[in-house]
DNA sequence: TTGAAAGCGTTACCAT
DNA sequence: ATGGTAACGCTTTCAA
């Protein structure tokens, strides 16, 4: 048996109280009875018991990560950020992989509540309103982060990609293309990556002389992006430049035009959106959207952590500012 | 407040006991009784508070996790495996990462234990005794998974390094190289590193026309690969296959000799551990061993889920078979 | 088969 | 400033 509050009150010759006063600063306690228990629980190592403590504060000092997947890198980064930020302010990260199945978000969600945790963060292609509603009753602090989908009146944090891939976009034609291609997992929810496609078109509109080609996938994977290249190379001639909406599409894009002996970029250039690690290692290297996925989740956290302490938050939807990385998949015409 | 136990007891016309009983089904309850408290509880969503039920039990359905650096692709497949398995027997993922800080691995060990966790799993480069010294004294079950080092006497899975590494030179050797190359990250403590190098030198041993050559690097990481190029460039015309001891290392080798350009398969083989995820991504595609990381990470966590219910596992080391993945870097001299 | 009550290790209120 | 004690929500003896 582990040593409790009772032991060091007994050692130390004080109540319990006093003990509990010490740990938790909680009220005055005059400095040699602090010094007294102190001791005491240096000595014999005591340490309070999480557990009995969140049992009766009805706090956890636990954040519920729902996540799609630990696989993919940019998940992996908004963690990072959750956990080292969440780390500083004494949380831990209690985590969830729901593999975009709904049935499983709700059942974690419900299994996060029973934990008492002190917020949630659900990272996801899409966020269901079912299960929008099932964690909004419960009034946990919760944030939602997506690269995919935006949920109106959702707490969220991201990048601009409108202004992203304006700028994108604004970068192709500076380099003298006029016939730039957009890859995208374009739906109808999809609505960052239907931002993403208005900040192309508005970026081509001003010029008279550049072609809209909007190419779209299935959703945003490797494979969808190698199979767009069948779809692109009967344009290519025409299409001197493709715009891709992810990093995966842009690098499945990339290794079909090499097995099919295409040159990046002097046949052709290509740019991502989201400066996954990969886009660094494959050759040439992707110039892409860097979107600072690790900030991301650590602002989320930030946010819940806001709240827990009772400061409302004021935006529904933070925007972090992103950075075109400039790389060797783009040529100048 | 959310429903309680009590709630539910009141709603049946039951007491508290029985409510528990039924939800544990640890002890015999009347069919009649057990259905209407089931219905209430139904009725009224109520979830037991796990807890005021950890509190008791001494036990928290949590397994804590500490992990290097989710970013590294393996870990995150560990963590996957180990999540997806624990959720099965109703285990959550408490996760920790210490970036190698070893004042962080003994600071969340003790948290965990704090938090009553019911089995341990840390995931790094190297375990230090002292930590390893700290766990044991916790008595809470514990495996220890990495992909480079090993700890005498400590519960581990993983694949055998020399046999792999054995076969992989014996691939090279047989596809007609007989100059190969091995790239390490080789350090006294490193026992994988080091039976991947013996695996090597006994394969090399068996043809009498073989030439060793190894060079070492200092850590594992793609930078490393990439200036071991350098190295490897002065023994070229001689050396015509690496076998590097990790994905990155290759991942970066590749990189440096296309960035001077050699051409992988056609001047010089090249050849990887691991499978990463990048290693199918990058062109060419990367001939490598493939470890399973998921399994390692399910089968851990399968043996402490054995080991809460009492039953001592057998062997401290589990090894798991590996394969190796032929794909593009390697080509018949 | 069921219920009452003790107890898990804390915190927080109420006294002093 | 300090101590006593109820309460948190549950499990688990002990009795009935």
């Amino acid at each position: 048996m582990a040593v409790t509050i009772k032991d060091v009150a007994r050692l130390a010759e004080v109540s319990i109280s006093t003990v509990s006063r010490v740990i938790n600063d909680s009220k005055p306690v005059s400095p040699e009875v602090r010094k007294k228990v102190l001791k005491i629980i240096e000595e014999i190592g005591y340490k309070p018991n999480e557990i009995a403590r969140s049992l009766v504060t009805k706090k956890s000092f636990l954040i519920g990560v729902i996540i799609s997947d630990i696989g993919h890198s940019y998940v992996a980064e908004m963690v990072r950020g959750i956990e080292e930020i969440g780390k500083m302010y004494n949380y831990d990260i209690l985590l969830c992989s729901s593999y975009g199945d709904t049935i499983a978000q709700k059942k974690y969600i419900q299994l996060l509540n029973s934990k008492q945790v002190a917020g949630i963060v659900i990272i996801g292609e899409q966020l269901i309103k079912e299960v929008e509603a099932d964690i909004k009753t419960l009034e946990i602090p919760f944030v939602y982060l997506s690269r995919n989908s935006i949920s109106k009146g959702t707490p969220s944090v991201q990048v601009d990609n409108y202004e992203a891939s304006y700028e994108m976009t604004n970068y192709l034609l500076s380099l003298g293309h006029r016939n730039i291609a957009f890859i995208g997992d374009i739906k109808e929810e999809n609505t960052m990556e239907l931002q993403k496609l208005n900040g192309y078109k508005d970026a081509l509109y001003e010029y008279e002389d550049a072609k809209e080609n909007v190419i779209k996938v299935k959703d945003s994977s490797y494979e969808k992006g190698y199979n767009a290249g069948v779809e692109l190379l009967k344009k290519i001639g025409d299409v001197t430049a493709v715009i891709c909406s992810k990093d995966e599409i842009a690098v499945g894009l990339i290794n079909y035009l090499n097995d099919n002996n295409i040159v990046v970029p002097d046949d052709i250039s290509v740019t991502g959106f989201g400066d996954y690690k990969i886009a660094s290692l494959i050759r040439p290297k992707l110039t892409t959207i860097k979107e600072p996925f690790y900030d991301i989740g650590a602002v989320a956290i930030r946010r819940i952590i806001k709240e827990i302490k009772g400061e409302k938050s004021q935006d529904e939807i933070i925007k972090l500012p992103f950075q075109i990385q400039k790389r060797g998949s783009c040529k100048k015409l």
